[in-house]
DNA sequence: TACGTTCGATACGGGAACGTATCCGATGCA
DNA sequence: TGCATCGGATACGTTCCCGTATCGAACGTA
């Protein structure tokens, strides 16, 4: 065993590695209860089963912590939504997908939540907005080429199907923000159905 | 002059109208540029002009500065959208209206930042959720208000007036996530605009 | 103008969280 | 198994910020 880092040549130990990702369950849990800003990096490392000691071992700050763990769980779920839109052959009806996509994007309600805070932070910060921009566009690539794929016209107030991708992406803003607020998961699947089919079938 | 508080009874003179008035300014611009909950009392003190002790004499706490900052300003905006939909008659057309709306809404940065602050205490504080609803529940009857009053029919799926109120909103939310990435803010116009006429006119 | 009240500045003590330095046990390799 | 290295715990000093108590000046009133 013992890889090595890319940066530091450091052995990094199977011990070590099971630190850094029990602290990174840790922090994605308490960072969705209190949200970052709210929370001492001694509270993350309590969660965790550990001192303060680990943490500064594996991470420099609260924020590395942070932007780790969003990159870690935003790849994830990047995978889970292109394996919900490729489920079916490109045939296959719009609706069902999107229907999956919706499982995937609106059930995590910890996730909505740190990644709402991730936002705040990339609205006044250019370097970590550039990080969310870049995942919101592999996202929309995806989405773009399921419509791209899908027969049918589109309407032409938005274009070609990247267009469109950009549509679907906002009604999925919108319809996350309004969950934040009343926790109606249900609700909030049926009102981004009825947007889509609004916006794509106009 | 000194009129008296509702609550305390107790005399509010002149000097503490301003002072109040002051912090709340200066805690806007400084919750805008560097968010709330990474901005000391004293900072906010020190770009209004005062000291620690003029804080604590008008607020207790930061929390309820930012909840009394927030009210504030929502109910400016409440009313600069219902003037921007009232300003013409009822039977000219939407897009103008809709364009009126959009340069009230999208254009100061600041308070979408706070805004969306906001949005994230509330995410995780139902009390202050329901503060947050309400707001947002009297921007839709005023725009729902608005569509009933516009002939042509609206697209079934979206259901009544109030339905496609709250898809407005929800488009409205939709492109404000991606503009405070951006910063684009014509980008951000001319996508609204899509959206409600792919919304309303389907 | 004089007096009582209110407002905001200043000074103080306390607590929380930070980051570092050091040490010992754990781990991986020969 | 023995050894060199690594990882995490503990203890420490420091910094930052909070909230209160006190005091003089400003204010409103009579």
């Amino acid at each position: 065993m013992a890889e090595r880092t890319a940066t530091t040549g450091r052995r990094v130990t199977r011990r070590r590695a099971r630190t850094r990702a029990d602290l990174l369950a840790a922090a994605f849990t308490v960072f969705a209860a209190k949200g970052f800003g709210r929370v001492p990096i001694e509270e993350i490392c309590e969660a965790a089963g550990y001192s303060r000691g680990a943490f500064y071992s594996n991470f420099a700050s609260l924020d590395e912590l942070f932007f780790a763990l969003y990159q870690e769980r935003a790849e994830l779920i990047a995978g889970q939504v292109a394996g919900a839109l490729a489920a079916d052959g490109p045939e296959a009806d719009l609706p069902a997908a999107a229907d999956r996509v919706a499982g995937v994007l609106l059930l995590d309600r910890d996730w909505l939540l740190v990644k709402t805070d991730f936002l705040v932070r990339a609205a006044r910060d250019p370097a970590v907005a550039r990080t969310l921009l870049e995942h919101r566009a592999g996202l929309r690539r995806t989405v773009a080429a399921r419509l791209a794929a899908t027969p049918g016209p589109l309407p032409a107030v938005l274009g070609d199907a990247d267009g469109a991708a950009r549509a679907v992406v906002a009604a999925y803003d919108g319809v996350t923000t309004q969950l934040l607020l009343d926790r109606d998961v249900e609700d909030a699947r049926r009102w981004l159905g009825r947007l889509l089919t609004a916006l794509l079938t106009g």
